[in-house]
DNA sequence: CGATCGTTTGACAAGGGTCAAAATGCGTGG
DNA sequence: CCACGCATTTTGACCCTTGTCAAACGATCG
C-alpha cells in the first residue's frame, strides 16, 4: 500500500508535517493536496517577503531552504530562523498583517499557496500548532544565543535542524542536507564565519559531525544531546505524530 | 469626565493595551471589564506556569512584572521575555497546549482571568495582534542577543521596555519603574551581572540613563535610538492606536 | 546589630572577533 | 579538458570584549 508511505516518500512535506501536528480531516487533506498542485519556483536570493510590507500571500514551502533575516545599517546580519520544506510562510491570525521580517530564498525554492483555514477547522488547528512550534524554535534560539557557547550553539542547532528535517522525511539516520555557507550559520548563531569554521573543525575532530558535499551527518547523537540537554519541541498534550501509527 | 482618562489612569492596563491594538466592540470591553474584577495576587518568585505542563488557565497581568525563563542543569538561566501589566499569559490558539516556558513572578502580581474569545470576534483579533506583537519582541530579542554588544543590548532593551510601559500609561516622559536586579537584566541580555553593572555605569556617565530607587529615566532618547536604529514594533497596517484619537 | 541581598571594584583569563592572506572548490567558457 | 574567476573555507597573528573569581561596600529587614 502506498498510502502508508506516501506522506514521507513522495507526498507534500506540508501535508506530512501538518498531519504530525494534529489529525487532519478529509477536507484539510484535500485542500492541502489541491494547493500543492499550484507550485511556483523562486531562485536563490529572491526576497519572498520584505520586512514592514503588508503580507499579501501565504505560501507553504515545498522544497528548498529559506531564512528570515534582519540587516543592520552597518551590514551586520541576523538570521532569525530557517524555513524548511513543509513550513508555512506568512500565515497569520490577524487582519492587515505587516511582515515582521524579510524572508529570502537560500536555495531554489518550490512553494505553493497555503490554503485558507476556516476558524475551528482541523486545518486551523494545524496552523495554530505550527505557529506554536515556531514559537518554540524562537525560544530555543534565544536560549542558544543568550547562554550557549559556540560549540553548544552548533550542537543544539544541528540537533534541532536534523529533527525538523526528519519530520518530513528529509533526514534519515541522522544524515541530512545542509545547503548553508559557514557565513550563514554564523549569522544565525551570533558568531563570525571564522569562528564557526574553527568550531566546526573541532567538532569534526571530536567525531561529533561529518560534513561532505552539502550533507551533514551526526555520528554521535548522544554526545551532542548530552552537551546541550537537548529536548525535542512538543507543543500539545497527548497528541502528536498522528500520521504514523 | 473620567471616561477619557480612564484607560490610561485607573483602567485596566489590559483594556488599554488591547484597545490600542484593534478597535474593541462593547462585547469585548465588557468581557474585559468583567474579568478585571476577579483579581488574584501572587507573591514574588511564585511560578505561575511550569515548562512542559499543560496550560490550564489563561490570565492577564494587571500589575507587577513577571518573566518567562529557562534554566539549564548547570544553573545558567535565560530570561526569554518580561511580562508587563496588560500582557496576556497562557493565551493560545490551539487545543491541549503545553507551556513552552516557565513563568515566574518578579514583583508581586495582580492577575485576572483572560476572557475567552470567540473566533471572529474583536477580542480574538486583539489577542491575535497581541500574539503578533509578542513575536516581534522575540525577534528583536534574537537580534539583540545575536548581533548587539553589551551597550547596544541595554539601549535597545531599555527603549523597547519604556515603550511597552508607555502603552499602558506606566511610563511618562521617558521615566518608568524598573524592578529588576542587574542579575535579571544579565540573564535576559545574555551577559553577566558584573558586565551589566559596568555597562550601566558607563551609560550613566555618558548621560544615557539615570537610575534611582527602582526608577529608570532616559535623558537622551535620540542618542539611544541612534545607537541601535530603534524602531517601535508595528503589527498591522493602518490601524493601531484606536484608543487615543 | 547581624544577616542577607544587591551593587561595585579589581585583577586576571579566555572566548571570540578582526584583519589579511592563502588554499580549496566549482561553475563557466574557451 | 584546461584555465579562469569567483565564492567559500582555512589558517595565522593579534586584540578586545566579556567572563571569572573574590572581596568590599551598601542598603534593607527582622
Amino acid at each position: 500500500m502506498t498510502i502508508l508511505k506516501a506522506p514521507l516518500a513522495g507526498g507534500s512535506p506540508l501535508l506530512t508535517r501538518l498531519s504530525r501536528l494534529t489529525r487532519l480531516d478529509d477536507m484539510a487533506v484535500e485542500a492541502l493536496q489541491t494547493a500543492a498542485r499550484d507550485v511556483r519556483r523562486s531562485p536563490p536570493r529572491r526576497e519572498l517577503i520584505s520586512e514592514g510590507e503588508p503580507i499579501r500571500e501565504r505560501y507553504a514551502l515545498l522544497a528548498g531552504w529559506a531564512c528570515r533575516q534582519r540587516i543592520l545599517s552597518d551590514g551586520r546580519r541576523q538570521i532569525l530562523s530557517f524555513l524548511l520544506p513543509g513550513d508555512l510562510i506568512g500565515v497569520c491570525q490577524h487582519s492587515n498583517p505587516l511582515a515582521a521580517t524579510t524572508i529570502i530564498a537560500i536555495s531554489e525554492l518550490v512553494t505553493c499557496p497555503a490554503p485558507v483555514a476556516d476558524p475551528g477547522s482541523a486545518l486551523a488547528e494545524a496552523y495554530a500548532r505550527s505557529a506554536a512550534l515556531e514559537e518554540r524554535y524562537m525560544l530555543a534560539h534565544i536560549t542558544r544565543l543568550g547562554r550557549f557557547d559556540a560549540r553548544e550553539r552548533l550542537a543544539d542547532w544541528l540537533l534541532e535542524t536534523q529533527q525538523r528535517l526528519a519530520t518530513t522525511g528529509l533526514s534519515v539516520a541522522d544524515q541530512f542536507p545542509l545547503p548553508l555557507t559557514q557565513e550563514m550559520l554564523a549569522d544565525a548563531l551570533g558568531l563570525t564565519s571564522v569562528h564557526v569554521n574553527r568550531t566546526l573543525q573541532a567538532m569534526r575532530r571530536d567525531g561529533l559531525l561529518i560534513l561532505r558535499q552539502g550533507m551533514a551527518f551526526l555520528p554521535d547523537r548522544d554526545q551532542l544531546e548530552k552537551l546541550v540537554e537537548y529536548k525535542p519541541a512538543r507543543v500539545s498534550a497527548g497528541g502528536e505524530n498522528y500520521a504514523t501509527p
